[in-house]
DNA sequence: CCTCTTTTTTAACTTAAGTGAATGAACGAA
DNA sequence: TTCGTTCATTCACTTAAGTTAAAAAAGAGG
């Protein structure tokens, strides 16, 4: 199980045995239920999660609808939002389906990094990774109809729309659940998907 | 001049005489006539830039049309966008006004890291800070219409719309620029504006 | 198995953005 | 100043998403 997790940090940087041991004494796997709110808007954050298996979900409530920002599958990492409190989160996070996660926390972070110097620049790597990510996401959003965004979410994400139920994919993509479903049959019928 | 930057900076993490003397003697400030290009997409990525004087814009070029994906006024940093190939840009950045701006470059951020150790955390800090804002904007986005993006606009960055061109405005609000044209009468018949 | 709840789809109607074309205004260069 | 280009606005028309309501389908719990 931790080898999921060393693989996806090898990815930026090798790994001594001894980094690998001071990993697993940490003791960081977690098992989650379907539904489980691992973080509420307010939260203090005192974690960041990685998946080894399952699928987490972050969102945030207006007018009692839920919006969803993010879905986070095997072998990604979700770094919780905060807003202008830096240390509250400012959205929810819960399980889609029965989790393995591993969860970090900031005075795990600290003492990792004092022990192990050169984390610091892993997690300015991951940092700078994950926001030219988004970047790139966003305006790749700003710049394509509902409908292109859905076409472009069955080619990253295939398996997402068996795992998750639409109308969480349809407030991911920033539309009404009615209009999901009319751009599918609209689709379909072109013969498209 | 340099106190600009050191402000900046200094929202994060007070700095020492001897490393402001350091930041002075690396010669960063450059100045820029408007229209000039900064960075092309394809580029190798050397800087990232602080304005202290102007308006920076970074842009891709999509079927010959230009989307806005950033502004960056004074005292704002802007991070070069890259893609797969985290060594080139993805983005233009041009200079909308005539400009003046520190451009930093990452030998010299390697340096200046190796001599003051702590600036790793300092970059960390704002590379997660950036992220965060950006997740934020990104959710706001999703969740609002071409007009209530506008309006939100006015009312963050009041000034942007004396300085640029609408039709810039209109892609990074990801619509038309009649789009943007009709908003706005739209608007000022019911007098909101 | 049945019931209650949640989810997905369908329909009719409203609203606003996209598109293509044209006009007028502002700007820059010679 | 003038010419040519870029920019902003307007119009008519098309297209698709939002909205409200309702029905059908799928799931969860007892």
């Amino acid at each position: 199980m931790e080898n999921y997790l060393f693989d996806f940090i090898e990815q930026y940087m090798p790994l001594l045995e001894e980094e690998k041991k001071a990993i697993i004494d940490m003791n960081i796997f977690r098992s989650f239920k379907k539904g489980t709110v691992l973080l509420k808007e307010g939260d203090i954050i005192k974690s960041w999660y990685f998946v080894i298996k399952g699928c987490l979900r972050s969102y945030y409530i207006i007018d009692s609808e839920e919006k969803t920002t993010a879905f986070c599958t095997e072998y990604e990492s979700l770094t919780p939002v905060s807003g202008a409190d830096t240390y509250r989160a400012a959205h929810y996070v819960s399980c889609v389906e029965d989790s393995i996660v591993t969860v970090g926390n900031p005075e795990m972070g600290k003492e990792t990094i004092e022990k192990f110097p050169r984390f610091e620049k892993l997690c300015l790597i991951i940092s700078e990774q994950l926001l030219a990510n988004n970047l790139s996401s966003f305006a790749d959003f700003k710049n394509s109809s509902p409908e292109q965004r859905y076409l472009n979410l069955l080619k990253t994400r295939p398996n997402l729309l068996q795992r998750v139920p639409h109308h969480q994919i349809a407030s991911f993509l920033g539309i009404q659940p009615q209009s999901l479903s009319r751009i599918r049959k609209r689709l379909a019928q072109k013969g498209n998907v």
